[in-house]
DNA sequence: TCAATATGTCATATATATTTGACATAAAAG
DNA sequence: CTTTTATGTCAAATATATATGACATATTGA
């Protein structure tokens, strides 16, 4: 589980205009955000600096998944 | 340019190791270390995991990049 | 209640991460 | 000096992230 749709939302953005912002489709964004699958790095980059936080607040449970 | 070379030397690891403790190919570990490409979320996580790390400290800097 | 926008999902195509096997050189150990 | 281990790199194959187009339902707003 990531935390995708909660910085979204803190932004008010939709999928689609996140998707825009990182430069991505919007079904990506929606697969992600449900965890369908598994991002790239840079992907990932991009979108904790879209949502103004970084890869732990994003990304990161101190009680491990794979 | 990620770190995760400064970390794995701190482990005293060889990218061999390292690429049997997450489960890829040495190969793939080298080409990361070099920027050559890309990793997945879940094997950043991974790696950060048993680096005894976190995603920030391996990839993270606050001057962005992609 | 109706229209617009947002989200979830499917199927097909493409780009690229990752694997495998191999070889060369570098570095470390004997 | 010689042998083993570590690293960089190549080429071909496979797995999977991502794109595109489309459709259904949900949500929001007029």
């Amino acid at each position: 589980m990531n935390h995708i749709k909660e910085y979204r939302k803190a932004k008010k953005m939709s999928q689609y205009e996140l998707s825009q912002a990182v430069g991505v489709a919007r079904q990506t964004i929606n697969l992600i955000e449900n965890d369908k699958y598994n991002p790239s790095l840079s992907l990932c980059l991009k979108l904790a600096h879209v949502l103004d936080t970084d890869l732990n607040a994003l990304f990161w449970e101190e009680n491990n998944e794979n």
